[in-house]
DNA sequence: AATTAATCGAGACGGTACGTCGGGTCTTATG
DNA sequence: CATAAGACCCGACGTACCGTCTCGATTAATT
C-alpha cells in the first residue's frame, strides 16, 4: 500500500517521532485540497506538519510518492457492499464511488493514476493499492450475482465495472469542471439511472 | 474554444506572424510527447517552434493555457458519425474515442481536464471547448437514434455518454497503467462488448 | 556634435516631422531625469513623446545614442568666460560647472563619459563633443593670463583645467550622494576656495 | 562596508558555504572586467563562481548590489601612507589613486559611484564604505601636516582631497577615452606635475 | 490626378537577462 | 541515529526591454 520507504530499523539513536508519518499526511492532504496540484509544494507540506524538509524525504522518495500514499489511505473508504441482490450491490457500489469523488483526496486518486498513466515508467505499486482493491469488489459481486443466477457469466466483471467506474467518474468530471456538487437526493437519482441502465442490459 | 487570449486587434501595428499560432502548438503537442508534464517548458516549445518565449506569451497567459488550447484542438479529431443506425454510430463513436485516447495528446487532454477539475477556480471556456463537443456528437447520435424509433426517450443523452466515455477512459487507464496498447482487433473487441452492453439496456 | 544619423535627404518622400527631434530628446532627459539609467526605457522615451519606436531609431542607432544626444546638447550650457583676469575667468569657470553638474543633464553628461571609458571601445564623437569643447575653454583661459604676464607657461592648461573640473566633479558626486544641493551663495565658497588654493597653492 | 544582507543567524540549519562570499565576489569583478558592465550578468557569475543563482540572491539583493559589494572591498587597495612628510605623502597618494583608477575594478567603483549618484534614492552605506575611507586618508595627511607646521589650518582637507582626487580621475578619464595607459615613469610625472601645483599655486 | 517614396504610430517579433520559486540534496546543531 | 532548520545547485517560471520588423496611413515631390 505504502510508496514509504521501509524504515532501517535497528533500534539504535533516536527513534523515528511516532506521529509524524501521520501529520505529514494529513498535511499533504490539506494543502492539495486547498491549493490544488500547482501549489502542491513539499514546503508547505513540510510547514503546515510541523517538520523539516529532510523528515519528509526521509520517508518518501519525492512529492509524487507523497502525494501518492496520502491519497492511498482515504482509498480505504469506499468499502465492500454485499446486500444479497446485484442491483443493490451495484446502487451501495456506485453511491460509495459517488461520495469518494466528491472527495478531495479521492479525486486526488484519480488524477494521480491519470497522471501516472501517462508517464514513461509505470507507478507500480500504486495501481496494486487503489485499482485492484475496486476490480476485486466488482468481481466478487459480479461472481455472486452469477451463483445465485441472476445473470449469466457472458458478461464479463471487467466490462460492468469499467462502466460503473467510468460513468460516475465522468458525472463527477463534469460536475466538477462546472463547480458544482451532489447533495444525497442528488447521487440517488444518479445512481438509479445508472444501474436502471446497466441492469436492463445484462440481466438474462 | 481557444483560452488563447483574444487580441484586441485594431488593425494597427504589425500583424501576428499567420503561422506562428499553429507551429507553437504543434510543438506544445510534441514536447508534451516526448517528455511528458514535467519535462514540458515554455522555452523548449519555443524554440521548438523557432519562436521567442514573449510570442508564445502574448497568445497564451501561462503554460496551463498553451498545452489547454493545444490538447484542445486535438479533441476535434474524434469527429461525428451517422451511419444510420444507433448501434453502428455508437461503434464508431467508441472507436474514435479509443484511438484517441491511445494518442499521447488524446490522453494529456483527459489528463487536464481532470487536473483542471481538481484546481480552485474552474477552467472556464475549455469545459466548452472539449467536453461540450463531445456531449453534443452523443447528444446528436441519440436525437436521430429516437427520431427513428430505436430507443425512446427515457433515457437522457447524457447517461448515455458518459457511459460510453466513462468506460472507454476507464479501460484506456488500466491498459496505460498496465503498459499495454491496443491493436485495431483489440479495439473492435472492446467495442462490441461495450455497445452491446449498453444497447441491451436502451432498446425499446 | 550629434550622434544622430545623419538623413538621407533627397527630397522624396514624407519628409521627417519637424518637432520629433526636439520631442524626443526632451523625453530622453526627462525620462532620465525621472527614473535614473535603469529605468531609462526606450519604449517608455518614445510613449513620452508620442511617437513610435521606429521613429526613434531612425533617428538614433541605440539607446546610447540617445541619451548621449540629449544630454551633449545641454552642454553648451557652460559657455565661455573672458574677464580679462585669471582670477575672475577661472572664477566664471567652476560657477559655471557647478551649476551644469547640479542639472540632471550636465550629471548625466558626465555618468555617460565615465561609463564609455570602461567600455571596450571608445565612443569616438562624444569625446570630441564633451571634453574638448571643454579643453578649448580652459586652454583660451590660460593662454590669456600667459599673455596678460599672470602666469608663467610652466604649468600646462590641461593640468589646471583637470584640477578644476575634477574638483567641481569631486563636490558634486559628494553632495550628490548625501543628497543635498547648493544654492548660490554656497557655490561662491567653494568656488572661492578652489580658485584660491589653485593660484596661491597651499604651502604657508 | 557590505550591501550584503545581515543573515538572520541563529546557528541553526546548514551554514553558508564558508568561501562562497569571495569566490562570488572574485568572479564579479572577473566578469566586470572582461565584458564590462553590459555583459556583467548574474547568470555568468553564478556560473563562474561555480554556484547556484539563488546562493547569490541569498546574499544580495540585485545586481547592483553584487557589483557595489564587489567593488568596495576592493577600494581597500588603496591604502594610507604617512612618510613623515606632506609632499611625499600626497604624492604617495595620488601614486595610489592612478594605480587604483586604472584596474578595471577601481574604474568601476568610480562608475557606480557616479552611477549612484544620478539615482533617485542614495546609495547609503556605499557611501561610508569607498567615499569616507579616502576623505579619511586626506583628513589624517592634512592633520599631520598641520602639526608639523607645514601648513596653516586655512585650508580645510575636503578641499585638498576633492583637487587630488578629482584631478588624478579627470586624467584617468581622458586616457580611457583615448584608450591609453600609463606606466610607471609617466604617473611619476603626472604626480610632480600635480602635487607641485597644488602645494605652490600656479600665480608666479 | 496619379504615382512614387519616405516617414509616421503601432505593436508583434526573436532574443536575453532579470529576479523568484520549487525540487531534491546536503550540512550543521540539537535531541 | 533522527530531527528541524535552512543553505545549496539546478533549472523553469513569467516579465521586461532591446533593437528589428511589418503593417496601414500620411505627406510631399515627381510624373
Amino acid at each position: 500500500m505504502a510508496t514509504s520507504q521501509p524504515p532501517p530499523r535497528r533500534g539504535r539513536g533516536r527513534p523515528r517521532t511516532p506521529g509524524a508519518e501521520e501529520r505529514i499526511l494529513g498535511a499533504a492532504l490539506e494543502e492539495y485540497g486547498e491549493h490544488g496540484w500547482s501549489g502542491f509544494t513539499m514546503d508547505g507540506v513540510a510547514r503546515r506538519a510541523g517538520v523539516g524538509k529532510s523528515t519528509v524525504y526521509l520517508r518518501w522518495q519525492d512529492k509524487d510518492s507523497l502525494l501518492t500514499d496520502a491519497v492511498a489511505i482515504s482509498s480505504a473508504t469506499i468499502g465492500a457492499v454485499d446486500t444479497g441482490s446485484l442491483r443493490r450491490d451495484l446502487e451501495g457500489l456506485s453511491e460509495n464511488l459517488f461520495h469518494y469523488l466528491l472527495d478531495p483526496a479521492g479525486w486526488a486518486s484519480l488524477r494521480i493514476l491519470i497522471d501516472g498513466a501517462g508517464a514513461a515508467e509505470p507507478l507500480g505499486q500504486f495501481v496494486e493499492a487503489v485499482t485492484q482493491v475496486h476490480v476485486g469488489f466488482v468481481e466478487k459481486t459480479v461472481a455472486r450475482a452469477v451463483a445465485r443466477g441472476e445473470i449469466s457469466d457472458h458478461h464479463p466483471a471487467d466490462a460492468i465495472g469499467e462502466l460503473v467506474y467510468g460513468s460516475v467518474a465522468m458525472q463527477m468530471l463534469q460536475l466538477r469542471l462546472a463547480g458544482r456538487g451532489l447533495d444525497d437526493a442528488q447521487i440517488a437519482k444518479r445512481v438509479d439511472r445508472l444501474v436502471g441502465i446497466l441492469l436492463g442490459g445484462i440481466l438474462r
